[in-house]
DNA sequence: GACCAGGCACATC
DNA sequence: GATGTGCATGGT
């Protein structure tokens, strides 16, 4: 099927959420659900988000088993341990130092906030919460609403670098936006359904990593009636 | 060996 | 507000 044409963006302002929901429909058709946030705790979950920040995903999962290993994957461990051990136990997943950094620093925050508990952290006010963790060094845009999606089940569309290679390659966001303006093109689109945001923005990773790459592999790609 | 991956902070203009 | 740079490992 064609998308019609006031999925462009400035064009018509806004997207037609039937034309975002075919997509949706498309890739999930291919890739089946994806079942995120592939972690076995809201720690982990945070914890995943500040590893996984422009790196790919399989060595964030050997940073993760390494601190699984040695019992440091969690609120109280990461509290505990040097941020000198922490960077050596995430060494796979890149920037381990920063990260190392940035790790303590949610801690901090959910210790001073929260006293660690982040269940009540996911009790409170969406965009109050998205303000907080924003100020958290090391936690931006995209960490934040992932935490707020997966985490906090609250609906804040995750952008990334995918979506906004994948929509503006096909056309269906044209110019140039700033990471709010693209959030509320989905935000403001979609229906409120937890299951939807969840797996929408996995399936545009998993196209993204399969098929729209910096070299990308069109001929077989799903979204390929899309260019 | 080059290029890239589920970003972010900071400097500079 | 836009653009450039450092951060770093592991897979293709």
């Amino acid at each position: 099927m064609k998308p019609s044409k006031s999925l462009n963006y400035p064009a018509k302002r806004y997207l037609k959420s039937k034309d975002l929901l075919a997509v949706y429909k498309t890739l999930r058709k291919s890739f089946g659900h994806q079942k995120w946030w592939p972690a076995r705790t809201p720690f982990e979950m945070m914890v995943g988000a500040i590893l996984t920040q422009n790196t790919a995903w399989i060595n964030v999962e050997k940073a993760i088993e390494n601190l699984r290993s040695a019992n440091a994957l969690s609120f109280a461990a990461i509290r505990r341990i040097s941020e000198r051990r922490l960077a050596a136990l995430i060494r796979p997943a890149g920037y381990f130092n920063i990260k190392a950094n940035r790790l303590k620093h949610l801690a901090a925050f959910l210790q001073k906030e929260f006293q660690g508990n982040f269940k009540a952290m996911f009790r409170m006010n969406g965009k109050k919460l998205r303000e907080r963790l924003l100020q958290v060094k090391g936690i931006g845009p995209e960490t934040a609403d992932s935490i707020l999606l997966y985490g906090a089940k609250k609906y804040f569309f995750v952008i990334d670098a995918y979506t906004k290679r994948i929509f503006t390659r096909h056309r269906l966001i044209r110019g140039k936006h700033s990471y709010d303006v693209w959030q509320k093109l989905f935000n403001n689109a979609l229906p409120r359904k937890l299951d939807l945001f969840n797996d929408f923005h996995a399936q545009i990773v998993a196209v993204g990593k399969h098929f729209c790459r910096s070299t990308p592999q069109c001929e077989s790609c799903p979204l390929k009636i899309y260019l």
